[in-house]
DNA sequence: ACATAATAGTTAGGAGGCTAACTTAATCTA
DNA sequence: TAGATTAAGTTAGCCTCCTAACTATTATGT
């Protein structure tokens, strides 16, 4: 992920925006910092899962089979709830079944698809790292107040409406 | 960027960090939720970009060159401002230099050094992709007030800080 | 001053995403 | 019900990032 190291000034955006009678200072200030933030936090994950023998994405797997899906779900539904293509979900399984934290099965009403599950194994690792992987989760928002959690979760979700909306962005 | 794309239930949530003492249900809803609006804003940035023939690493590149160093700057210093390796950056310039929106010239001072020069034709690209940016961009935050945006930058900070001091995390 | 360290850029190889195309199986439709 | 379309999973090949190792040059410390 490619995320500015040192954010411009509030003087530096304002000159460069000047140039460009649609930007909004403040609103190139705000995304700068939702990307790096957003960006530190995922490498952060990245890293501790690494050291853990994992990646972001295999633990996504295990989670979504811990979560909902105790009796096995399909590669497809994976796909969906991780947000990812099937092309790479076929990848993860891969190294999560050599490692035999999970495992394929045949699905017996239609032969086209498998469904998948997580061993004892892979539950016993998921209870090994939770612990400190939610502790380090809380860590992350312990500066914040219930109160500000929420406020910062209302503000994203503002963000995340005007995404959903991108085509209707006003041509001029 | 692998990031769950139905975020769980509050009640879910719950459900699940009640197995786990340090786990903090809120916490985690909060950091999945700037996840996932942080991969979705980057995303669409990718998306975009790739439409315009290049990528955020380039684009990066070209607004760094832009920005404060149009006397040129080092492939080093590049990827020190875009929190990069200069393994990439190597990539990225040879990138640029094909497409000439970039050129390459030897430093004066230090025969190992070379400098790097956003060229005309990378000017002139800038100009023509940053008015249609800058008003994507200002359109992400368009309905958060100038109040609403200083709040979630300061929200943003306090997890910031946090991140620079994982290393201070309680052990039990 | 000269051996050792550090620094700049590149290269090689790996990890983890992606899309497109392929195989097999199920479903629709005319 | 035969033929076409759709769907599931995999494979192949690409992209962009990474780390580690290499070459060339500069800086340092005795």
């Amino acid at each position: 992920m490619f995320t500015l190291q040192d954010i411009p000034s509030s003087e530096e955006i304002d000159q460069l925006a000047a140039r460009y009678p649609d930007a909004n200072p403040r609103a190139i200030e705000t995304m700068l910092r939702l990307l790096r933030v957003g960006s530190d936090v995922m490498n952060l994950g990245e890293s501790h899962f690494a050291d853990l023998g994992i990646s972001t994405g295999r633990f996504t797997i295990l989670m979504l089979l811990n979560r909902k899906y105790k009796d096995g779900v399909s590669p497809s539904e994976l796909a969906e709830g991780g947000g990812v293509s099937r092309a790479t979900v076929t990848g993860l399984l891969d190294n999560l079944e050599r490692d035999e934290l999970v495992k394929r099965e045949h699905a017996s009403n239609d032969r086209r698809s498998i469904i998948i599950k997580i061993t004892d194994k892979g539950l016993a690792f998921l209870d090994s790292i939770l612990p400190t992987h939610f502790r380090r989760v809380a860590w992350l928002t312990s500066s914040l107040s219930d109160q500000e959690k929420t406020t910062l979760i209302t503000l994203l979700g503002k963000i995340a409406q005007q995404i959903e909306q991108i085509e209707n962005i006003p041509k001029t």
